[in-house]
DNA sequence: GAGTTTGAAACT
DNA sequence: CAGTTTCAAACTC
């Protein structure tokens, strides 16, 4: 699995921070480290200006694709892979693209103006996205407008898996809504995507983060995870891997019509959650629970209904990332990414690694190691203390905030709502929540930009925001 | 691989 | 806020 990297430098990210190497994450060179313990995140922490290559990428900044270049995502192999794509179905997103404070132009200028000037390229003259291998990762424009139908198409999920994950198969959309799963992801969509006439890339950079800013403005949960864990601690959950978590949920519920619920049309069902109150659902049958409260079946009742084709091995697997589940326990994890996840739900999901994992959780393959993990523990645990004194003085949104991540906005559900367009007071965000994030911007070192200072004084960058 | 179905997202 | 349209994934053939 090779995800592009969140080149911001390339993207400008770089112009933006270079001079505030100080202030860039040194989170970044924290991914070459394999292993990370505590001490070692806060040594790291303590010596921000350790590497100039620790100093490319700004932490906030980070794309979860960042992930994917460093040395410890290698080591994110196919097992690691299966283990997210079956256990966490994706990305939590507080916010994967930073919000900028600065990029306000429109997002149809930008992209009109982009077209214009590059209507059959890659958009910006000179500047390419770098690639973890070029040889295999062609020129941006060849995956930018050409639009060669052709493409690849994302079938290869199989074998193809050990690339990594399935992207994107945009074709109108630009991959800048959030139809396309890697920009509702939070991620550029990389080589492996065969969108079309894609922006979802770091050369695009602003344009990415005005329109994820505008569709946050518009939907402050519009990137947050869709599944959401209540409080059962992650190696609970990894203890019970053919288990439906009760607590996860998806954050907003289905609106099935036709599936049942029983096919990954179901987002709940794709989640590998059961369906809730939540759910406006007809004819519910979700194999992990109803919305009626019928709980969640055996998990060969589960495979009946999505998929048996590769039951074996998922057996195996499941096995195998069970045990994956227990090596990350928070202990020995710290997160080392500012990915920004929070808490995607334990749940093992009716699709077999080796197989087609869920759409969504193409991404989370791709990220859903350590950090999704521990920062579940993170955000569960201490969630219980004083939020009210932290952070007030940041001026990061709150729906930008690690806070208003889905595990704080657990409550925030909204029960019939078609679309979920919660005001922030909807968000379960109350003022004094700030606190709250500082107490997780300190337990999580790798995050460094989240302590707000930082934010306010780049607004305009990356390490803005924040987890922001 | 093409076409259809489905439901979320976006739009009106 | 409800209805409609658009979109891309999931699915079927």
């Amino acid at each position: 699995m090779r995800r592009r990297c969140l080149t911001f430098e390339l993207a400008g990210g770089s112009t933006k921070n270079s001079n505030n190497n100080s202030k860039l994450h040194p989170s970044v060179s924290s991914l070459s480290s394999r292993k990370f313990t505590l001490d070692d995140k806060l040594s790291i922490l303590s010596k921000p200006e350790s590497s100039s290559s620790q100093r490319v990428l700004p932490g906030i900044g980070l794309h979860l694709n960042t992930l994917a270049t460093t040395p410890s995502d290698r080591m994110v192999t196919k097992e690691t892979l299966a283990f997210g794509k079956r256990f966490i179905s994706m990305p939590c997103s507080t916010s994967p693209f930073p919000p900028i404070t600065a990029v306000q132009k429109s997002v149809n200028k930008s992209l009109d103006v982009i077209k214009d000037e590059h209507p059959t390229g890659s958009g910006v003259p000179g500047l390419e996205v770098t690639h973890d291998d070029a040889s295999e990762a062609p020129a941006d424009g060849e995956n930018l407008m050409q639009g060669s139908p052709k493409k690849k198409k994302r079938k290869s999920e199989n074998g193809g898996e050990s690339e990594g994950c399935k992207r994107c198969n945009c074709k109108k959309s630009k991959c800048l809504k959030l139809y396309c799963e890697c920009f509702a992801a939070g991620i550029y969509c990389v080589e492996p995507c065969s969108c079309q006439g894609c922006f979802n890339k770091p050369i695009h950079e602003e344009t990415v983060l005005a329109t994820r800013k505008q569709i946050e403005s518009r939907n402050p949960l519009a990137f947050a995870p869709k599944v959401i864990r209540a409080s059962k601690p992650v190696q609970d959950m990894a203890e019970e891997t053919n288990k439906t978590p009760a607590s996860a949920r998806h954050k907003r519920g289905c609106n099935c019509k036709k599936s049942s619920c029983l096919k990954k049309y179901c987002e709940c069902f794709q989640g590998g959650v059961g369906c809730s109150a939540s759910c406006r659902c007809e004819g519910c049958k979700n194999a992990f629970g109803r919305k009626d409260g019928a709980e969640a079946v055996h998990a060969e009742d589960i495979m009946d209904v999505s998929e048996k084709q590769q039951d074996e091995q998922q057996d195996g697997q499941q096995n195998d990332i069970a045990q994956k589940n227990e090596h990350y326990s928070p202990e020995s994890i710290l997160p080392i990414t500012p990915s920004f996840e929070t808490c995607r739900p334990f749940v093992k999901p009716p699709f077999p690694s080796s197989g087609k994992p869920p759409r969504s959780s193409a991404l989370s393959a791709c990220y859903p190691t350590s950090q999704t993990l521990r920062r579940c523990e993170f955000l569960s645990k201490p969630k219980t203390v004083d939020h009210s004194n932290s952070l007030a003085n940041d001026d990061t949104p709150e729906i930008l905030r690690c806070d208003a991540s889905p595990n704080n906005s657990v409550k925030i559900i909204s029960p019939n709502g078609k679309r979920v367009s919660p005001p922030h007071g909807a968000l379960g965000i109350s003022p004094n929540r700030k606190g709250g994030r500082k107490l997780i911007l300190k337990s999580i070192p790798s995050f460094p930009s989240l302590n707000g200072d930082v934010s306010n004084e780049h607004p305009a960058s990356y390490s803005s925001d924040p987890l922001s």
